[in-house]
DNA sequence: TGTCAGACTTGGAATAATATTA
DNA sequence: TAATATTATTCCAAGTCTGACA
């Protein structure tokens, strides 16, 4: 195994010299991809296979041959017959208006249900289903108790399974999923990512959305369009007497089928492989060299932004300063969005209210950002950005765009002029990627592996913090706190007797107690008392770290880094120098989705 | 040059599976 | 052995970016 690009991140100079860069990842590592390993031949047999690693990708082709089973739809709507109150009265639902009132019903303990725009979205939609004349007419006459607690029950139900129970379920559902799981590319067995058509319910639209609480409805095999290779069998439509929307054989494209959102019909659902594939494995290598290719760039590029922060060109001196925030913010690009979509913005989008210049030279912004998560935090500039937000700002109304000259098409067609296929989002891989190297470099010691796996948690929180990546409180945060300081409490209570035990026998010698713990108390040595002691200490020591730790990372997301920004060529040459295990550690089982 | 559909990556939450502790 | 904590997986929403077309 060789060591790629260790260390190399801050040398600005640094040169490719490897000279099989173009190999798939697993193939230059030497380690057999799981994804390469043929499947049953009785599947695919009918396809020839094309040999691997050949530079297919002069043209947009991305495969010769797709073999794959299509989806699998969700079981239809079985009734369940328990009735929910209208002004205090039990009605009669049909199962078609049921199911929507069971939807709302099981939401009960969610934030939406008490949310105005998510109630009035889904009366809406459950009006139209109930008819003109239905007796339900008032939303606050609604009482779907009764649901709720079925709802409830159902589920004690299924926790009271026995493990056997559960375990035959699960197989059970594993022996109908697996045609299903497997897609054959090219000859190879790959797994198929969502292969579920998604079941109808209410759209959970995040932040403010407008359209939280409509009804999403049912997928019928006629929305659907298979994408399959020519002389692939066509997979068989699953529901009786109905049939597919259409049957494509595109291979400029990797999905295998697609729908339209019901919730918003220009949007399209596919139907992709699973990230262990080599199609998305090889994407994803291709992004990190990317972020890794900037790196030879990220010099020239700066100067150039820096020249311009003073341009006359308006437009030229936007794209400087936008980029430079993007550089040194990780911000996103910030892409125009529908009035019918939750208003967030980007870097291009930010909005006059959301920059506040605070002399001499800081900014603070403050906005929602992708998934209505508050981008918050307050940087100095240069003293030219400054000078040029200000004026941006200058005379705008509320709700007036910062840059208004710029858009991301615009300044993507900018950032491809200084390197080939620089985009905004390269910024953020880039950063990521500095910064674990930079951290991993620096704060490794010769420690246990424990050790170790920490340092690297450590840089894996920075780039979560860098990309703003942050989560809810959980649930149990607090309940959990409380346990730790008793337990700390505890532990505290039982060093002090032990050290008063200890000083009284150094005195004594001999101990009599009055206590039922006397006897055992006078059979211990100074010495296991003295181990015992710092036992404890440790325990504590411990815990303790263990409480600042969750403390710390509580609103901390971390999963989103580890998977799409922490480039596993740095953690594999960080492992392998400091001799960290790559395989069986659960810290980084992220690698199983290149290996 | 702008708009829009299309295809793909990125994102947090919910849920399931597994490990740990009481 | 059950309750709880941790980790992995699934789900599906919400971004980015490209290319076709007017």
């Amino acid at each position: 195994l060789k060591i790629i690009n260790a260390g190399g991140a801050k040398a600005d100079g640094h040169r490719h010299q490897d000279s099989d860069d173009e190999k798939p990842l697993a193939a230059r590592l030497g380690i057999n991809s799981a994804a390469s390993k043929t499947g049953d031949a009785s599947d695919s047999s009918s396809v020839e296979s094309e040999p691997k690693d050949e530079p297919e990708h002069d043209g947009r082709k991305k495969w010769s041959t797709l073999v794959h089973n299509g989806v699998v739809f969700p079981p239809p709507y079985k009734p369940h017959g328990v009735k929910m109150l209208y002004n205090g009265q039990p009605v009669d639902l049909t199962p078609e208006q049921e199911e929507v009132a069971t939807m709302f019903a099981v939401m009960k303990d969610t934030e939406y249900a008490s949310k105005e725009t998510f109630i009035n979205n889904f009366f809406t939609d459950w009006r139209k289903i109930l008819g003109k004349t239905h007796v339900i007419t008032k939303f606050e006459l609604c009482d779907f108790t009764p649901i709720y607690e079925w709802h409830l029950s159902e589920k004690e139900k299924k926790k009271q399974m026995t493990s056997e129970e559960k375990k035959a379920s699960r197989e059970e559902k594993s022996q109908q999923d697996e045609k299903f799981m497997w897609a054959f590319v090219d000859g190879v067995k790959e797994k198929v990512g969502n292969f579920r058509v998604e079941p109808p319910g209410l759209f959970r639209g995040r932040g403010e959305h407008p359209k939280m609480g409509r009804l999403k409805r049912r997928i019928r095999p006629s929305d659907i369009t298979i994408n399959i290779g020519e002389e692939a069998p066509v997979p068989v439509c699953p529901i009786p007497g109905e049939s597919w929307k259409e049957v494509k054989h595109d291979n400029t494209v990797t999905w295998l089928a697609c729908w339209n959102d019901p919730i918003n019909e220009k949007d399209i659902k596919y139907v992709f492989l699973a990230a262990s594939s080599s199609l998305k494995g090889q994407s994803d290598k291709e992004k990190y060299e990317k972020a890794r290719k900037l790196k030879d760039y990220i010099r020239s590029i700066r100067a150039n932004y820096t020249k311009d922060f003073r341009s006359k060109d308006q437009r030229k001196k936007q794209i400087a300063v936008a980029t430079y925030l993007i550089d040194k913010l990780a911000l996103r690009a910030g892409d125009e969005k529908d009035e019918d979509e939750a208003d967030t913005v980007g870097c291009c989008t930010l909005k006059v209210e959301n920059v506040t210049c605070l002399p001499p030279n800081k900014l603070q912004f403050d906005f929602l950002g992708k998934d209505s998560i508050r981008y918050y935090n307050t940087v100095e500039v240069e003293l030219a950005v400054y000078e040029a937000i200000k004026e941006f700002c200058a005379g705008k109304k509320k709700g007036g765009h910062v840059f208004d000259k710029l858009d991301t098409t615009k300044l993507n067609a900018h950032l491809k002029d200084l390197m080939p296929g620089l985009t905004a989002k390269v910024f953020r891989t880039y950063d990521a990627s500095i910064t674990l190297d930079t951290i991993l470099n620096k704060e490794t010691t010769d420690g246990t592996v424990d050790e170790k796996a920490k340092v690297y948690q450590r840089a894996n929180k920075e780039v979560a913090i860098i990309c703003n990546h942050q989560r809810a409180v959980p649930k149990s945060h607090d309940s959990q706190m409380n346990k730790l300081n008793e337990k700390i409490d505890e532990l505290t209570v039982e060093l002090e007797k032990a050290n008063k035990l200890l000083s009284k026998k150094a005195k004594k010698r001999k101990l009599v107690g009055s206590d039922g713990d006397a006897k055992r108390r006078r059979k211990l040595t100074p010495e296991m008392l003295q181990k015992k002691l710092s036992q404890v200490e440790t325990r504590i020591v411990e815990t303790d770290n263990h409480k600042n730790n969750k403390e710390d990372l509580k609103t901390v997301a971390l999963g989103t880094s580890k998977i799409n920004y922490l480039d596993p060529r740095i953690t594999v040459a960080w492992c392998k120098t400091h001799e960290v295990p790559i395989d069986r550690d659960k810290h980084f089982t992220v690698l199983n989705k290149l290996f």
